[in-house]
Formats: structure tokens, C-alpha cells, sequence
RNA sequence: GCGGUGCUAGUCUAGUCUGGUUAGGACAUAGCCUUGCCAAGGCUAUAAGGCGGGUUCAAAUCCCGCGCACCGCACCA
């Protein structure tokens, strides 16, 4: 339905989000959002905050610095396990890790070699390029996050931050005691997280800057399940995809009774459907589009349990499409801190003294926003997207029938009144169907629109963008019945 | 990063092979007229060959470098 083009043509003309810079031509992995870009992508912050933090009364929002120093991040693990090591062919120019070809030769792992062992293992194993034979140039360190020298000299080595999650790994301490030491407590950011990487693609699905919303819970695994009971929400099946079947465009649907059976802990089981839900019924992603996918062993990272993907099948990228992820890390961050920093992570909680264990859930915003334009989008006679309304950047337009007969000034006395509580858009050029129809195409929901009988005191037309149909509402009414419809509370009949 | 293909107004495109008028059209946008509930019609206006270099009397067109995009490979702890 939604080409690639299709959407990015439109989200180019309508003023969501487009190449970065093209001023000077362009700078591949950069996207700058336009007026509704950052309206929608606001929208849906603030509909992931409402909703994940609303999980528990001890969730809470912080807000920390996207350059870290070398050492937070040595401890963390990024420094050296973030970098893949690149061995170049000197015949045929292709490129390999350097890990990957020791393997596959010897079939045994080696992680966290240097480029200089890695080179004397591929002369010790007579290893030439798979491709073609040729000799295989020397290995070099190819590590994916910005690098940054702090300071006039530049000697203090920084990097910009490949994760929000360290900021809140490092700040744990410190909320523990501002929140009175409780747990579960639940720390989120959303913000910027920069990697570099080799082959930025498909337009805002992978870029060297970009938005993640991931919300860190630190837990007793000893108690968490008890704390967060399936009850009710257990009926619901969850959509998933085994590690085994996830390169089918499918998913089954699974009950949580047997996800538990499966394996899976209660408390993770209880976070995929609150995960499911947001999508489900929040973001009204309709079912087959969405599912979770398992990551075995082997794609998943080393410091993740368990680990599935949050996928959205989206027509402009081809089919299910990584939007997020549900993360059990242990208590590997809060360690690596405690080792790297010499400073106690344990804490005492209730009986118990222990390191809290994580459960992430991580989204990449960027990558939701075009979600919501590829599944919303509709081509027909003319491009509607069909937004839920709280997430469309304009929730009201007014416009004058015709611009005549103190019609204008009517609308604009409409539109002044409604302003303040929605976000409006007042528009008089062109004819009635012309602005219906520019709204369409940015996803505005409803267009109140002022005639001769409004001037009688029979109120106004509601225009809704998906039926087109309408209704008339007293203008007294008028902002109670938007302020229902825009939320959700109720819905339009006409 | 390697290979392939491509890059013309806001969008979509004609022209490029075979160098030669003022780079043409459609849609969008703005203004005016007209109409008055779904991109109606008329007139007018704004607006373009990715960037840099070379060849040539002359380059959107041919050549080179770079940038960017898409596809494949690789990569995505």
C-alpha cells in the first residue's frame, strides 16, 4: 500500500521529516523533523511516557548527558565490545570481521581479540579472502560509537553516548535514595543516542543519531513476579515469533500461560503484554502488523537473558521491522559500574542485599514515527493518513465555508475559542474540499467548518477525516464533543 | 565499506543515448476572479539539472572526483 516513496514524498511535502542538511547535499544516517514531525513525534512521547511510567507510582522520567567519558563507558562494555574488527581484502576490496573468519575456520568463538591477534591468527592459519583468494590486508578497529576529545587539548577521550540506558545505569544510586529506596523503581529517558553506523539505510529506520525512549526497572528477582501479576491481562495471547520462525512474515498467537511455559518468567510475560498493548490499543497497530520476535542465543547480546524484538510490519521497509525491544539485562550494567567505579551498587531492600536486576524496554522513536506514517497512510483519489487522534499533530481545523457574509469572522472567533484547548488550524484559501484535503494528508481528525445556518444559531459542521461524513454540533457544545472525540472517550457517528 | 543503478522547481516528471532557442509539463503553493461541503474552473505569479572540476565555440546532456539515495553483499555488541 505505502511505498517507501510514497511516504517519504509525503513527509517531505507535509513537513515531518526529511534528510538532514541537503542544503550542502545531503549527510547519510541525518534526518531533521519539520513542524507535524515534531508534533507527531511529541505526541507519541508523551502517549509512551502516559502509558510505561503509568506502570508503577515509582516510574519516573530523568534526564542525563549524551557524552560520557571513556571510563563509564570501559565499564559498560562499549568500549571494547562495541567495536568490530575489520580485515579488508587487498585483491577484491571486501571487507570481513575479523572474528568471523577465525571462526568459521576453526569454529571456535574469539571475542575480544586485539587487531594485532587477530592478524597473527590469520597469518598462523594461512587464511586468504573467501571472495577471492586474494591476501588479506591488516585488521583495524572499527568501533561504532562518536568518539570526542574533552577539553583544549582534547586529551580527556569521551564518546557520544550509544545508549540512553547508561545514563541511567550511572544515576541508579542516586534516584535510589531520592526515591526513598523502593523497588521496583523505574527510570526512563527520552532522548539522543548517536552510533556510527557503517550503512545507514532506509531513511529514518537506521541513522547515526536518533531518538530512543527506553525505560530501565530495577527489580529484586526474587519478588518481581509476585509484584506484577498476569491476572486479567493473561487472557489476551500475545503475538510472537519464535527465534526459529521469525524470518516468516507470521507470528501465532500464544497465551501467556504457555509463554510462562515456555520459560519465560511471569514478570517478562506481564511486560510483553503491556508492551502489546501500548501498540495494540494505544497506537491502534492493527494485529497481524505487530508481533514480538525472539532473539536466540547467537543474535542477541551477550549480557541479555532473554530478549525479543518489538516488530511492526511496514510495507515501506519491506516487512516486519524492529521498532523496539524487550531486554532482560541482568544485573550486568549495574555490576560492570560497581567494578569499573569501585562504588558499591548493592543496596539492602527488605531482607534482601542485592545487586537489582533490569528489565529494559527500549524503543526507538524515530523508528516508531515512520511506523505510524507507513500503517496509517492511504493512498486513494488522495493521501489520507489515518492518525488515531491523539496522536495527529493538528487535532482541529476551522475553516469558513465561503468568505463572505461575516462568515470569516465567525470562523475566526471559533477558531480563537478553540485554540486554547486543542491544537487548531484555521484555513481559508481555496476551496472547502482543498482544505479538507490538505488535512487529510497530515492526519487531522476532525474540520469544523462555519456556514450561513451557523450564523442562524444552528452550530457547526464536525467533518470526520476517515468517513467523511458529518454532523452538526451547537457551538456551545463544541469544544466538550471535540475534547471526547480527540481523546478517544467517544466516538463519532454520524 | 565493496559492487550496481540513479540524482531536473515543494512533489512527480519530459529532455540526456545523438552537446546547440528562453530547460517543457502536471500537481502543489501564493494572489485575484468565480463558485460554495470534499484537491471544481479561469487568469497571474513563485520555483529546478546534487556539488566541484575537465573537454568544447557551446554541457542538464560527454569525462573525472566528491556527495546523497535506492538495491545486493557485508555490518547492525
Amino acid at each position: 500500500m505505502a511505498s517507501y516513496d510514497d511516504v517519504m514524498s509525503l513527509s517531505v511535502r507535509r513537513g515531518f521529516l526529511w534528510p538532514a542538511v541537503d542544503l550542502y547535499g545531503g549527510f547519510a544516517g541525518f534526518y531533521d523533523y519539520g513542524h507535524n514531525g515534531v508534533l507527531l513525534r511529541r505526541r507519541w512521547e508523551d502517549l509512551w511516557i502516559e502509558t510505561f511510567l503509568g506502570l508503577s507510582d515509582n516510574y519516573y522520567l530523568i534526564d542525563t548527558t549524551t557524552i560520557l567519558p571513556e571510563a563509564a563507558l570501559k565499564a559498560s562494555g562499549h568500549v571494547d565490545h562495541f567495536t568490530d574488527i575489520l580485515v579488508t581484502c587487498t585483491r577484491c576490496g571486501e571487507s570481513y570481521r575479523g572474528d568471523h573468519l577465525l571462526e568459521t575456520k576453526t569454529h571456535e568463538e574469539h571475542e575480544g581479540l586485539t587487531p594485532e591477534e587477530i592478524d597473527a591468527r590469520i597469518r598462523e592459519l594461512k587464511i586468504r579472502c573467501p571472495n577471492c583468494g586474494g591476501e588479506l590486508g591488516p585488521a583495524r578497529a572499527f568501533n561504532m560509537m562518536f568518539p570526542l576529545g574533552i577539553g583544549p587539548m582534547g586529551k580527556d577521550r569521551a564518546y557520544l553516548r550509544p545508549e540512553t540506558a547508561q545514563g541511567v545505569y550511572l544515576n541508579f544510586k542516586r534516584e535510589f535514595e531520592a526515591l526513598r529506596r523502593k523497588l521496583p523503581m523505574g527510570l526512563a529517558i527520552v532522548g539522543r543516542a548517536y552510533r556510527n553506523e557503517i550503512s545507514p539505510r532506509q531513511g529514518a529506520y537506521r541513522m547515526r543519531e536518533f531518538l530512543q525512549a527506553e525505560l530501565q526497572i530495577f527489580f529484586d528477582p526474587a519478588t518481581f513476579a509476585d509484584l506484577v501479576p498476569i491476572g486479567a491481562a493473561g487472557s489476551e495471547p500475545l503475538r510472537i515469533a519464535w527465534a526459529h520462525e521469525k524470518n516468516e512474515p507470521t507470528a501465532d498467537d500464544v497465551s501467556s500461560k504457555d509463554a510462562v511455559g515456555r520459560g519465560l518468567p511471569s514478570w517478562y510475560v506481564y511486560h510483553l503484554i503491556q508492551v502489546q498493548r501500548f501498540y495494540l490499543n494505544a497506537l491502534r497497530v492493527p494485529r497481524d502488523a505487530f508481533r514480538f520476535a525472539e532473539l536466540d542465543e547467537k543474535e542477541r547480546a551477550f549480557y541479555n537473558k532473554i530478549h525479543f524484538d518489538v516488530q511492526v510490519k511496514q510495507e515501506s521497509l519491506g516487512g516486519f521491522k524492529e521498532v523496539g525491544g524487550v531486554h532482560y539485562r541482568t544485573d550486568h550494567d549495574l555490576k560492570g559500574h560497581e567494578s569499573g567505579s569501585h562504588a558499591k551498587q548493592s543496596i539492602t531492600f527488605g531482607s534482601s542485599k542485592l545487586v537489582p536486576h533490569v528489565l529494559e524496554l527500549s524503543f526507538g522513536v524515530d523508528r516508531n514515527v515512520w511506523a505510524l506514517l507507513d500503517l496509517t497512510f492511504h493512498k486513494g483519489e488522495r493521501a489520507v493518513l489515518r492518525l488515531p487522534p491523539r496522536l495527529a499533530p493538528i487535532g482541529v481545523a476551522v475553516f469558513p465555508l465561503v468568505n463572505k457574509d461575516g462568515i470569516p469572522e465567525h470562523a475566526e472567533r471559533v477558531y480563537a475559542q478553540l485554540q486554547r484547548r486543542f491544537t487548531a488550524f484555521f484555513d481559508d484559501s481555496g476551496s472547502i474540499g482543498r482544505r479538507y484535503a490538505r488535512m487529510d494528508e497530515i492526519g487531522t481528525p476532525f474540520s469544523v467548518t462555519v456556514d450561513h445556518e451557523t450564523l442562524e444559531g444552528k452550530g457547526v459542521t464536525v467533518r470526520e477525516r476517515d468517513s467523511q461524513k458529518q454532523i452538526r454540533v451547537k457551538e456551545a457544545d463544541l469544544p466538550d464533543t471535540l475534547t471526547r472525540l480527540l481523546s478517544g472517550e467517544s466516538s463519532f457517528v454520524a
